[in-house]
DNA sequence: TGAATATTTAGAAGTTTATCTAAATATATT
DNA sequence: AATATATTTAGATAAACTTCTAAATATTCA
């Protein structure tokens, strides 16, 4: 865990377009796939490691399952940006 | 260019070690390479992509070369991770 | 119950990545 | 000039990653 899969998981473009999305508010996995140009089962292997990072929650309503940004993690990680600027 | 070459360059644990040790200040790519259990050449390669992602800059002194933090990077990511708290 | 919709899981293919060894380049020293 | 030191470059390999297709699971509706 840590910071490594965190990272990992922001590397990739898409999954940054997603949590880019999901600042407006939470999205169905349907409607977060809509926006790309990409089989439904790669966006589901993306959120999968967005929510393996903590970086989103998932909450499945009848049919449908509903992705929304987790912040918590995101303060850790602005945490860790900090520290460079403070020690200089 | 933009963010993805940066979070990748973030996204390996050595090149985030190699980051945490320039906070304390400018190293050689041996002294560097010393924290490490690797060749000289893989400390190298991670020095290049850490450079070409604009997070450190090098500076050759004679035998050595010397590479240090470059902080303008980090305002700007530090900026992106921002609009999440933000927008909310 | 059966068909349609939403999403995930499994397995495969091609690409990228981290690392190594060996060789190359550049600088300093004797 | 020859040798030693510091670092990079080139090429190879194995592991990890992104994406796809096909199949599986779950839910709703007629």
């Amino acid at each position: 865990m840590g910071f490594q899969q965190t990272f990992k998981a922001l590397s990739d473009t898409t999954r940054r377009e997603i949590l880019d999305l999901l600042k407006s508010g939470t999205l169905s996995a349907g409607e977060i796939g809509n926006h790309f140009d990409m089989t439904g089962a790669t966006i589901s292997h993306h959120l999968n490691i967005l929510k393996d990072a903590n970086l989103i929650t998932a909450e499945k309503q009848g049919k449908y399952i509903y992705y929304e940004l987790n912040l918590s993690v995101f303060e850790e990680i602005i945490g860790w940006f900090q520290t460079f600027k403070e020690d200089k």
